[in-house]
DNA sequence: TACAAAAATGATTGCGCTACCATTTGTTGG
DNA sequence: CCAACAAATGGTAGCGCAATCATTTTTGTA
């Protein structure tokens, strides 16, 4: 299985010159044909006669021939890239998102280009530039608060924008994403339901989870309460800072029946500790978490949580991007996946 | 901060044609330069006058020009792009890894084109064609089994190539990972030495995770003991396949002390399964997992594993990657970044 | 068989940028 | 004050491909 160093690949160019990239036109007198009809052969092979494309395909075996994508898409101005910005990956939230949209692109013939924004919006629009440098066919974008600057360059790139995992009825382009404060305030009658009262947050420093809370706090007001006391946590939220938030807030001394967790990270944190400190869950305090990661149902007691077809959001806006792209009318710009509360058994 | 629909975008070209790109020429007239001094400013401003960097950057502001990377790329033969391939997201092992080469390569000015090979080599191929058509100046591999067809696309491609998670002394070109092998022969020396004798494996279908039981099984039988029985799971592993794992272990009849499982996601629904049977772990069942993800350390008991820094292999990926593209000497082709057992309490 | 229409193939040009070499401008010392 | 050189700037060409239009070949029909 070993490669001799003596014996030159059998698919390597004639030429001497040492490994000149074989082009088209190389596959072209290989086949002997112009390279424009190699190119449709390869590209639109409906318009060439079947046995002309048996023949390049021949020649593309034989040389070796790999396509020159930044010549091809500085011609035709379709890269076949679409980019997405994610602020982290730690964060398991967006990791489905990210595989679907990568699964669903790559069925189309379509790449990803990655980029991890760290949650800072400053930063993101030196990143779109970065981005629209290349000249994506599309952009999917987490959540819906830009800069003004990013906006407006990617207004002015004129490509299809997506944005995820959030809701306005304003998106830059188009939007798959869900309601977080239909949520919060989803929570909020869950668990006023359910008898608590005394509702204390370990909380993710995050602009979304942050509308969650307002919708929870809106309802809650309603019925006559609010949240004690919370402990707000760093993005990405983990285990560890789990257990450090109920830690912190049962050191403040006041106590609570219910602990809501913005993601079930903090919340099967959250349990930990309460394990490790003899508290019994929910008999002592309920806990309730969001996102329903793989582990929520799992945990024992499995966790309460909310459901996010994560996958989903990244199919979708592949499908919107790509109906845009390829010029097929668009049912809706706005998709909301919706959210739902999945009861188990710490509330 | 609104910007009024009525005032045309300030920045906007003069020209009557709907919205035509700012090219480099664009900004060569706005400044009075030719657009090759342009071009050395922004790539190469220590050759180009102070004074005309500034007049430059102005021009730039001005027109809101953007580089195009694919014109760029095409004549400098110079992408800033790696392309990174990995079998899956899911599977969070692999997430820290990309996050590291992310932000190493984002720092550089690189940016990242993520493939999602699904764990199947066959596809590979097909892959790593479409991955170099896009000129990449490198690309990162996971894993060291790759089709001959692979190896072959990539060596004649002549670009770096690094490949991680795991360790071979004959790379393709550059390597960061560590030894399967000799982990399986660490847990089964811990587990052996701790009097653990009745071995059960819930295991992945992974051909590194069969590196790592050959590893263990050689040391066992050393020790003049084996392997009882074992349940293989599908990728990617998940929490509910560790728990149908134990059960179809114990459903088998045969008892065990404990249950190695190829990681921790597996270990943990191992353990849930455990629990949910009133099963004392470690007291009746010892589990063992592998990884130490983030969970790990905080679920209750906390889960015994081996650490990789996972993070480190993604950051060293880049940097083996960097010195390369950027001609610096590379110290060692072969980056073993080792492991470490982390003893908790499940064994 | 002839002729129009359709299908298939080819030639030219330019996408936006940088490598390469040529030219101009600025600087130094005799 | 002017060589002689370095620093800064510019002109030309071409990277590899596809859009566009032109030409050739094939097909169907009177």
């Amino acid at each position: 299985m070993q490669h001799p160093p003596s014996a030159a690949a059998p698919t390597a160019e004639t030429a001497s010159s040492p490994s000149r990239s074989v082009t088209l036109k190389d596959v072209a007198r290989v086949a002997g044909l112009s390279p424009i009809t190699v190119s449709r052969a390869l590209n639109t092979p409906q318009l060439v006669r079947p046995a002309t494309v048996a023949r390049v395909r021949e020649a593309v075996e034989l040389t070796g021939y790999i396509p020159n994508l930044l010549a091809g898409g500085l011609a035709s101005k379709r890269s076949r890239l679409v980019a997405a910005i994610v602020p982290q990956l730690f964060n398991a939230m967006f990791v489905e998102t990210v595989q679907g949209l990568g699964d669903q692109l790559a069925a189309h013939g379509y790449q990803l280009l990655l980029s991890l924004s760290g949650y800072s919006p400053l930063h993101e629009g030196e990143l779109v530039s970065a981005i629209l440098s290349r000249k994506p066919d599309g952009i999917v974008l987490t959540g819906i608060n830009h800069a003004a600057e990013t906006r407006k360059r990617l207004l002015s790139a004129n490509i299809p924008v997506v944005e995820t995992w959030d809701l306005t009825p304003t998106p830059i382009d188009m939007l798959v994403g869900f309601s977080h404060q239909k949520i919060g305030e989803t929570i909020a009658r869950h668990l006023y339901g359910k008898g608590y009262r005394r509702f204390g947050l370990v909380w993710a420093d995050d602009e979304r989870a942050a509308v969650r809370r307002s919708g929870l706090e809106a309802i809650l007001n309603e019925f006559g309460t609010s949240v004690i006391a919370d402990y707000i946590v760093p993005t990405p939220a983990t285990l560890a800072l789990g257990r450090q938030g109920l830690q912190g807030l049962l050191e403040s001394g006041t106590s609570f029946d219910v602990i809501v967790c913005s993601s079930d990270a903090l919340a099967q944190g959250v349990m930990t500790e309460a394990q490790v400190r003899g508290i019994d869950v929910p008999g002592e305090l309920a806990i309730m978490g969001f996102g329903d990661l793989d582990f929520a149902a799992h945990t024992v007691p499995p966790i309460s949580s909310v459901h996010i077809d994560k996958r989903a959001i990244g199919i979708q806006a592949a499908n919107a991007l790509l109906a845009r792209i390829e010029g097929r009318p668009l049912q809706k710009k706005i998709i909301d996946v919706g959210f739902e509360l999945v009861e188990r058994q710490t509330t």
